[in-house]
DNA sequence: CTGACTGCAAATAGTTTGCATGACG
DNA sequence: CGTCATGCAAACTATTTGCAGTCAG
């Protein structure tokens, strides 16, 4: 089951963290979107509904919920820093679009295999792993093939 | 066969590139050194040897080397930016010392299947991906074991 | 009430750009 | 020699910090 906007708040709460109506609209942006967001982007989101919010407030606000262990952060060559909800699995994974950067999430996967061989190989204790695919998402491939029938640009 | 000197100099006349002093203390630099460096270390051990040495001429030459695929990019929460010579088998992977920052490398990955799976499952066409793995070094957890002991603060 | 939280502004870090000078091929 | 590359300074973006006022609990 994934993560609510009310079980998180509960969360906050239960650490002795104040619920503000700027945490709660932060955490209502990301808990709506699907999407890895850039710390701009949701405020830009968040501003619709809390016009008085600033930038600092979003920033501060992620790395609270970051420390929390509640949204997990996406490292990669386009946007340095994003946020998503994280899923209850634990851990899971991404599939980057290099055409319009959409991100799909995927959580099965088996690594213990290769993360096994890695610490026994190198002496490791390996606690976590980040795995992304980058490709193209059906969307951009059609879009492509058909622009490239036009004659692209 | 690692990617020499030598060899990335022939790449870059080859592609009609001007071999500078500046870009050749870049290129030692890199060669020379088994981890990932960032932007700044690079600068700062380059200055060593070519004290004119500007940074913007770094960022220029690694933005160079990472266009012709000569050195790689690695993207992690410490260090958002930080590069590495290029392994000849193509790509590779990364294991992350929480620790220490040690960077060890590993070429062995079957993701294949996975790869496989994913594209069909999501319609993606997938192109490449980025495995990383996080953990505590040999070293790192040795002395951490031995603070233990004496009571780390 | 009161300490935690916010917003502003300024500071800081990292990276890119414009332009005149210099040097590789 | 001509053109590409360099170095400086300045611009720009992203993020962090200091501080006084505000508000959730």
């Amino acid at each position: 089951m994934r993560l609510t906007e009310k079980k998180i708040a509960a969360i906050l709460r239960q650490e002795g963290y104040k619920l503000t109506p700027q945490r709660r609209a932060v955490l209502a942006t990301i808990c709506l979107s699907r999407d890895h967001l850039t710390p701009a982007d949701i405020y830009e989101k968040v501003r619709h509904e809390s016009p008085g919010i600033g930038l600092v407030t979003v920033y501060r606000t992620l790395e609270l919920l970051a420390r929390l262990g509640l949204i997990c952060e996406l490292h990669s060559s386009g946007a340095c820093r994003s946020y998503s909800l994280r899923r209850p699995a634990g851990h899971h994974h991404h599939l980057i679009c290099t055409g319009c950067g959409v991100v799909a999430d995927f959580t099965k996967c088996d690594l213990s295999e290769l993360a096994e061989r890695l610490a026994r190989e190198t002496g490791f204790e390996i606690e976590d792993h980040l795995l992304e695919f980058a490709g193209r998402c059906q969307t951009c491939r059609t879009s492509s093939e058909r622009s490239a029938k036009q004659g692209d640009p």
